[in-house]
DNA sequence: CCAGACGTTGTT
DNA sequence: GTCTGG
DNA sequence: CCAGACGTTGTT
DNA sequence: GTCTGG
């Protein structure tokens, strides 16, 4: 699944590597390495303008908030659950069936956290000689090999070759609006703007960084985590956030899996656990994991 | 007809 | 155990 | 997703 | 809002 991720690049990044036309820089999250549901994040999408008479959508760098709200809950607590739609059947879903036809968008990450529980923990915190099971996060990020966009770099003529950059993670994502009732119609917060992230089976596949983990680690994503984010490879970006794009078959081709052994993976610290710490020491690999057991 | 769900994941 | 906050 | 709370009253 | 279960 996903329930945690790190998105640090800058909206200045984003507008160029998703080719995005409108933005405000005002609304922009910070950079941000432990990404929890209900947080603020940036999103990619194709819409037209707000309050434009021009129908035509225009790509946009927004801020939604992580959780979808469906546009008939009564409440916005029911966001908090619709943290992940299933790729497999978000078009089917009451919840998600009208932002997968109408509402898509991306999530850019740098990559997404999972924890992985040793079998032996859960068996001490059943015998009580554990008030919680100890849990290893993991790091899972696209390796420098990943398709990146080609997107022109302005005011940088003839550069030489670019330098490896960290290619961006593009999760498929969906959102919604919900108005609340309860605030007068004028009220800037009558409206809740909020988005989800899909996910589809993990990879069983060899990762990308195979060679440098420890004997004793993960050697798939599956090994981690039966789910994963759904990562869309560039050269499908277009066509995902395509709004005048309405068949669901079509649709849902574009989240057939990307080609397997684009990610890596690699143990980090608990810090990342609690929301309450941040920057980027939260990605960095942990020389010495306690892993023996996990696998 | 009305009431109630509407979601995903992991665990035993 | 279950909900809330981040 | 994980961590942390889970409650009320009256007093300074 | 819309579908399912009873």
């Amino acid at each position: 699944m996903c329930g945690r991720y790190a998105a640090s690049r800058s909206a200045e990044d984003l507008v160029r590597l998703f080719e995005v036309e409108k933005w405000e820089p005002a609304e922009a999250p910070g950079p941000d390495w432990n990404v929890a549901p209900t947080k603020q994040v940036h999103a990619v999408l194709d819409r037209p303008l707000k309050g434009s008479d021009d129908p035509r959508p225009v790509r946009q760098l927004r801020t939604l908030k992580w959780g979808l709200v469906p546009g008939w809950a009564k409440t916005p607590d029911m966001g908090v659950k619709m943290i992940n739609a299933r790729a497999e059947t978000v078009h089917e879903k009451p919840a998600y069936r009208r932002p997968f036809a109408a509402r898509r968008c991306l999530l850019p990450a740098d990559g997404y956290y999972e924890w992985v529980t040793a079998q032996g923990e859960l068996k001490l915190e059943q015998e009580g000689k554990r008030k919680r099971p100890r849990k290893q996060p993991y790091f899972i990020s696209p390796a420098p090999h990943a398709p990146t966009p080609h997107a022109p770099t302005p005011h940088v003529p003839a550069s030489p070759a670019p330098e490896q950059e960290q290619p961006v993670m593009a999760m498929a994502g969906l959102y919604e609006f919900w108005r609340d009732k309860t605030l007068p119609d004028d009220h800037p917060q009558g409206w809740w703007a909020t988005c989800t992230v899909l996910t589809t089976a993990a990879e069983t596949t060899p990762l990308a960084n195979a060679d440098e983990q420890s004997e004793g680690g993960p050697r798939s994503l599956a090994d981690i985590h039966p789910r994963m984010p759904l990562m869309l490879t560039p050269d499908r970006w277009d066509a995902w956030l395509d709004p005048s794009r309405t068949d669901s078959g079509e649709l849902r081709e574009l989240l057939t899996p990307p080609p397997e052994g684009l990610l890596r993976a690699w143990p980090v610290s608990t810090d990342v656990s609690n929301v309450r710490n941040n920057g980027p020491h939260l990605l960095k690999e942990l020389p010495a994991p306690e892993e023996e057991t996990l696998f």
